[in-house]
DNA sequence: CCACCCCTAGGACGTTTGACCTAAATGCAA
DNA sequence: TTGCATTTAGGTCAAACGTCCTAGGGGTGG
């Protein structure tokens, strides 16, 4: 069945255009043109343009659901996990120099309008910070585990925004090496300050 | 001459509007009506949007370099100068949380659509990132002092993204917090605190 | 008193947007 | 074959957008 084909073909270019251009600045004939169909085809598929926002960001908390299970199931331990999460900013490196990072930057901007999927949106922070959390409860650092995660998550946040600001990817690298220098310090051992 | 009035009077409500609802989202319309004026007065004043978005960042450089210059001013030292940038993020809490960073917010926008004004933008991050480098060489950082004076500054857009991504004001005083103890261990031993 | 000019008001323009519709063609499956 | 899902190409619509124009108000200077 080629239902989904197409359909996905739409997602994946409005994902791509989002989180290049905006939401509110990508049009739907700039994603039939990209996908390269009708408008009237386009409609078949998603009413609305929210419909689209949604099927957007359902794509990218699956893909994001993916990644963090195969982490978890790769064998290395909760701190080699983190370091995984923290190089997600050098595997991407290029493209959050130039447009920042994809969720950072797409619920800043719903978060802007109180649009209606600002919530949706903000699900994929709260999967990274609720993976986080497990891992840091994994590495012992018990009720504290949730602060770290939004630390680092914020950290992330910080090194994408300022990177899209200067276009200094060695920026990026530098914040990396700072985070997992960070991240030794939190192991129970010298935890304590 | 009360010339400057009603141009100040619209850079002042576009800069909020611009804020609060984007640059993109934020029509002549919107401004005019909050400003209590007609759309034909408006061009009087501007002539196109970006004039509009140009003098709303001359205005938030000026803003800004007057701040700095009061903090330098203030006859305190160094330390407790770029303490008093930290605290920025405390003073504008509400705001930040509902829209995130003026200067981070604006210069993400402009950047994803390759605006010409986003340079001007970005001048605001410079000017913060020249002062704290100021600072930081001031308490004997050296070399190092422009790296940290970024890493601050990427603290700050982190903790301001994820405040507003989450609505949790709360989350801002620890981020302070740690950016304070993050201070004190980056002075020199030699230097009295 | 008149002329001038800064300022203001309000409407008109051409375009683009998201949304909707239609009629017909294509292809696959029962 | 029939039937259904998919795709195409095009047009329409109201609303909003940035832009632009003109007419008039109101004070100052000559």
């Amino acid at each position: 069945m080629q239902q989904p084909a197409t359909k996905d073909r739409i997602a994946e270019a409005a994902d791509q255009l989002f989180y290049e251009r905006g939401f509110e600045a990508t049009s739907f004939a700039d994603i039939a043109a990209a996908v390269g169909i009708s408008r009237g085809n386009f409609y078949y598929h998603f009413k609305t343009k929210d419909e689209i926002l949604e099927a957007v960001i359902a794509r990218r908390l699956a893909a994001t659901r993916t990644m963090l299970n195969a982490w978890q199931a790769n064998g290395a331990g909760p701190e080699q996990r983190v370091i995984c999460f923290i190089r997600i900013l050098i595997a991407n490196q290029a493209k959050i120099t130039l447009y920042g990072c994809p969720v950072g930057t797409l619920v800043a901007e719903l978060g802007k309008l109180n649009h209606a999927a600002q919530d949706q949106a903000n699900a994929v922070f709260t999967l990274f910070r609720r993976w986080l959390c497990r891992q840091f409860v994994e590495l012992g650092c018990g009720t504290e585990s949730d602060a770290l995660a939004m630390h680092l998550l914020a950290r992330s946040q910080g090194a994408a925004a300022l990177a899209q600001a200067f276009g200094d990817v060695e920026f990026i690298n530098r914040e990396v090496a700072l985070m997992r220098d960070w991240l030794k310090c939190q192991l129970p051992q010298d935890h304590p300050r």
